[in-house]
Parts: C-alpha cells; structure tokens; sequence
DNA sequence: GATGAATGAGCGTTCATTCAT
DNA sequence: CATGAATGAACGCTCATTCAT
C-alpha cells in the first residue's frame, strides 16, 4: 500500500477516534492498532500525537473549505448563500467525526488550538468578503468598522451552533436546517446594514 | 480561614489553571501549591480533579445565569434586549477565565460535558422563550416547528463567537460589541418571522 | 465516659474493621467515625494504627488464652482435653472477627507477625506441656527430641484449619468439631508416643 | 532475553518482595528496579499488582500441585504417604519465599484470597481422596459424614504450622520432620476410623 | 522499511499522622 | 481535654515516545 492512501486510512481511523473520546482519551497504541500499523509507523508520518491531530485538522479544514468554495461561481447571490449554507450541512452530514473534532474538541494544546482558529479566520474572512460586497459603498460606512468581521464571526458561530444542535437533533430534514440558518444570515445582513448605512444592494 | 471562603480562593485559581492549560495539563499539584493549600485539601473540598472542574463551571454558570436574569424585570423589550446581550459582555469582560473554560474548554469527560451541555440548554431556553413572546400568536406558526429553539441556539452560537472574537480584541469598545449583537438579534428574530408569518410585535 | 470504657469499645470497632477489611483497608478515619470518637483521640489511646492492632490482638489473645485455662483444673485429662477443645470451638464462635484477625490477617506487618507468633507460641507451649505430662517418662525419649513442640504445632495447626473450615460451614455441630478435633490429637498423640517410646498413660 | 525468561525472573524477584515485607509494603517502583525491568513493563507483563501477586501464587502453587501428585505412582500406600510428606517439606526447604507468601501472607485482598482457598482446597481434597481410599467401606460410615474433608482440613493445617515452625528451626533435618508428620497423619486417620467404623485397611 | 519491546515522566489519589484551636 | 482541619509521603498506574532488531 502506498504511503499517501496509507496516511488517508490512519487519519480516518484517527478522527474516529479523536471524534469518540476526545484528545486525550485517545490513546496512540488505540489507533494504531486500528489502522493495522505499527506505533513507529504512526511516528513516522506523523510526527507526533500533535501532528496527527494537527494533519486530521487540516484535511478536515481543508475539505471544507473547498467545499464552500466550490458553490463560489453561481450566479445570484440569493442562490450563493442558500447553496453554500447547504454545501455547509452537506459537509456535517457526511463527516460528523470531522466535524466533532474541529468544532467541539478544539482546544486540545496551543498549536491545535491556533490552528482551529485559523480555519476559523479564514471562513470567516471569505465569509466577510461576501458581506461587504453585498452592502452598497465602502463596507465600514454600512456596518460600522470592522462591522464586517464582526457579522462575520457571529454568522460562523450561529452556524457552529446549529450544526452541533443538529446533530443532536437528526430528525430534522437538512432543507429546513438550510432555511433557517440562510434566514439567520440576511435577516442580521439586513439588520447591521439598515443601521449602519444605506439598504442592501442584492 | 474559613471553609467557604477558601473554596472560592480554591476556584479562582482553578479556573485560572483550566483556562490557560485546558484540564488535562492542569495538575493537581500545581493547583493545590498555587492556591497555597496541600492536595488532600482539593480532595477533601471537591472529592476529585473533576469534582473541581464542575465545581467551577457549576460557580461561573450560576453567576452568567444569574446576570442575564437581573436584566429581566426591565419594562421594555427592546431595553430587555439590549441590557442583556450588555450583561453578557460585562460576563465575558469580567471572567475571561471562567468564560473560556465554559465555552472553550467543554468537552474534557462525560460529565463535565454534559454539565456544559446542560447550561447552554438553559440559556437557550430562556432565550427561546423570549423570542417566542416576541412573535404574535403561536410560535410554531410564526417561526415553523421547533423554530424558536432552533433560533436560540443559532444567537447563542454567535453570542459565543463573538464573545470569543473580542477576547482577541480587547480594543472595541463593549458597546460596539452589545450593538452588533443586539442587531444580530433583532434581523435574526425579523427575517425568520417575516417569513413564516405575520410580523413581530415587539 | 471512662476510658478504660472507651478503650473497649474502639477495641470492638476496631477489630470489626479489621476482620471485615484487613488491616491495611480499614482506614483509622472509618474506625473513629464509627468508634464515635475522633482521630487524635485514638491515638492518644493506642499511639498508632499499629497499637491499636497490637491491642486488639492481645486483648483476643488473652481471652483465648484464659478460656483455655480455665479448663484446666478438671481432674481428669480425657476430660480436660475434651473440655478444652469444646472451650477452643467456643471461642471461634464466639468472636469470629477476633479469631479471622488472629489466625488469618496476620501478617500485617512486622511487630504484629511477632505478637501472633507469640501468641501461638504461648498456646502450643500450654499444648506441650499437656502433651508431655500424658506420657510415660521423660517427653524427649518418648517423643523423640523437640517433638513435644512439633506435635503441639502440628495440633494447634490443625486447629486453626480446622476452626478456619467451620466458619465456612457453620451448619456443622460444634459437638462435631469437638468430637473430630479430639479424636485427631488423641490419634497423633497415641502414633507419635508408639513410635517413639512406651504407650501413653493418660 | 525473551518474555517468558524475563516473566520468570520478574516473579522470582516479586516473590521475595511479596515474602520479606508482606503484599501491601512491597512496592511495585522497587519490584521493577531489582528485577531490572521498568514499572510499564511490569504492568504490560502482570496488567497489575494483583495480578503480579496472583501470577506469583499460581506458579508456586502449581509447582506444589505437581510435586505431590509426582509421588502418586508409588506402589505401596504407606511409602506413598511417606514420599509425598517428603516431598512437601522438599518443597517448603525449596521455596521459602513462596511457601510464606502461599501460606502466611494470603489474605491481600479477595481475589488472592480466593485463589490461595481454591489451591488449599485441592490440595485438602486430594488428601481427602487419599484418605477415603484407605479407610474400608463408604468413607462416611468410617469417618463420619464430611469426615474425610474434615480431616484433610486437620492434616493440611497441622502441615502449614509444622512447615511455619520448620522454617523457624532449620537445625532439625528434614527427615524428622517427614517423620512426625507422617505419624500425625496416620495417628489422626487412624483414631478417627477406629472410632467411627472398622479398622483400615492399608 | 517496519516492528516488538521497552521506558521516562508524571498524574490522580489515599492515608496515617499531627497541629492550632 | 478534645477536635476540626490540614499535610507529607507514597503508591498504583498510564501514555507518548523511542531503540534494537
């Protein structure tokens, strides 16, 4: 087996378990007998308990980003947010343990920790740039300064928020998760703008 | 000294350990040699490590809790809003420590978790109940089924988000932050109802 | 309260610990508590866990020790042995915990191991006596040299396995074993006195 | 050097620990610095310190098992009994720290003490069968009922204290002690058979 | 290149024992 | 005199990490 698809089937096996017990709790010599490799093996690729959390973080991160990028091209913007709040719960539906360990169990060391808020930042920062190029005129005179990082990280962390409560709540259809968080998202649009400046262009 | 009144001493250090190391590299015997007492005491006081970690999230839960809730008897709901989400803010601002071990460092054992858990349900359940006294008639007609705790967990996600984006940017102002919040709120709470149904009324 | 009193009644918690826990599990904070008495208090009485031990010993020791001599006056020896086995018997029953600290929590640590050996010592040294007195002659012709001693360990062995297996059946008579513990030392007795020597008198 | 050597010399070791300063004052840290091994390996070989304790006691219990059941092929019943007498006092000469720790040291904790009950009550129905066999008829006629295992409680006790007192007086030669022992056994089974039923056979 | 075997370092916990009151 | 409160000192155990093969 080549190395890259080997690091893929450890970095699974891992996020299970990193998912299910959390950092700590998830003992090297677990996870490498999972993933039928030798503990060296893992140190090997890996570097360390922290470097395998770290890489698990990053193709996760990755992923995602990719993910909201992708529905980056449409059209409307109407369009763009529905499909990429509904790229986002795609994403949560299909990597549940992925998405426990980037956003529940974030805060394993510094190094982890800095990376989770780096993938944080910059979904927030593609996130920000879609706000202020949906208000008319410089995006400080319609939402105040630094208004449009703050809406930002508020929209990210309502999202984290339902993702989380979703998970724990699996009957309800993803659409209706969909509409609500996209509502979320214009209504407090709307709402920082009407403030702050003049109306909404789309 | 009296008991109470070295427990509290006991706490203050403790949450000062859990947030800065998270609460596995916290080690008891650092904690104990901080506060000035001898291990046994910890364990006389809190019967274990996570004995002390509840401890201290059950004391900064009460307090947040009990801050939102003095804000209640305000006659104006728009005044309610904003004397909260201000509440909030003067939480964070006061317990930098005890705010990211409650909402940073939640999920380090099964019962702590839930603890954490179990605080943000009440949180978002008060919210909830005050968002579906600000729509007009039932709420499952005003914001669709399960609306109103669907809403709260998305504003207590971005209340968290944004609590945590100002620890890293103690140069605005607290009322900047309480503006946005409140807006978020507020376009929040307009966008879902104008959808689902007749407008708000406060 | 006098303290000779209390003595006795810590004496009697105490020992109860230590049949039903061992000596190392039975914590002095569990003895005190249950004693009614507090900590500095049992070692103001009994110096250490360890006295406290010890005294528990000898007061059991002594009792077994009076109890077997007691017995001794009966004129005659088939009687006596009799009598004193029944008196045996008598005891284990009537202090279990005392008998299990005795004869099978013994070795707790060095001190200890001494006073039960003494113990022992002290009974066997009665039995050979006993023994020697029933032969005709001097004991060392009869019994080969030494084997006064050995037969008495050999007996009060058996007695203690003996005293052992009944507490594990409590359903047998203790008339039974009486009846079978006589029968064993009168049998020993007689084989080791026709080996050796010219026939018993008594 | 392979595991099971190592295993072997780990036990060696752990048995004088066991032996010289009792279950509870032997120390793991210290186990592990004389057998020359580090304490995780310890705990990878045993899983824990009972477990170490239970390892110790099933080899040296084992080891007595095999030695008196080696003497079983003999012809004649009275050289049998000899023998085996012999050899259990070989044994006890053999393996000072394993008979203390089998025999003296048994009650650490429930699970030790289960298993040194379950190799004493083999050994005690093996001496039971032995007995059975000799005496004519139904045992329970001969000895009573439950008499067979009533005496081989008696015999085993009376070795355990003969070997205890041996160890104590090294200058009496083996050969003596096989003597009085044997002579108590047969003294007993035969006071016991006259008593209760015909005379024995062998 | 891959591993079985090994360890250094540290943690949570307990308990006999003793002051200060 | 009696105690509530406090502690020093260990101990069992675990885990990320690394050689020797």
């Amino acid at each position: 087996m080549p190395r890259a698809e080997r690091e893929q089937l450890i970095l699974d096996i891992a996020g299970r378990r990193f998912a299910r017990d959390g950092y700590h709790a998830a003992a090297m010599d677990e996870i490498a007998r999972q993933a039928g490799v030798s503990k060296p093996m893992l140190y090997a690729y890996f570097e360390s308990k922290e470097g395998l959390y770290l890489a698990y973080i990053e193709r996760t991160g990755q992923e995602l980003l990719e993910r909201l990028q992708r529905t980056f091209s449409e059209r409307q913007a109407e369009l763009r947010l529905h499909a990429r709040v509904n790229e986002f719960f795609c994403f949560v539906e299909e990597h549940r343990d992925g998405w426990r360990v980037l956003f529940t169990e974030a805060s394993a060391s510094r190094p982890v920790a800095e990376q989770v808020a780096e993938l944080r930042g910059r979904i927030a920062g593609a996130l920000r740039r879609m706000i202020e190029r949906s208000v008319a005129g410089p995006p400080d005179a319609a939402l105040g300064p630094a208004g449009g990082e703050v809406l930002a990280h508020a929209i990210v962390g309502a999202g984290e928020s339902l993702a989380n409560w979703w998970l724990d709540h699996p009957e309800v259809p993803r659409e209706r998760m969909t509409g609500y968080y996209a509502q979320v998202i214009r209504g407090s649009l709307a709402a920082l703008a009407a403030t702050a400046g003049p109306p909404l262009t789309a």
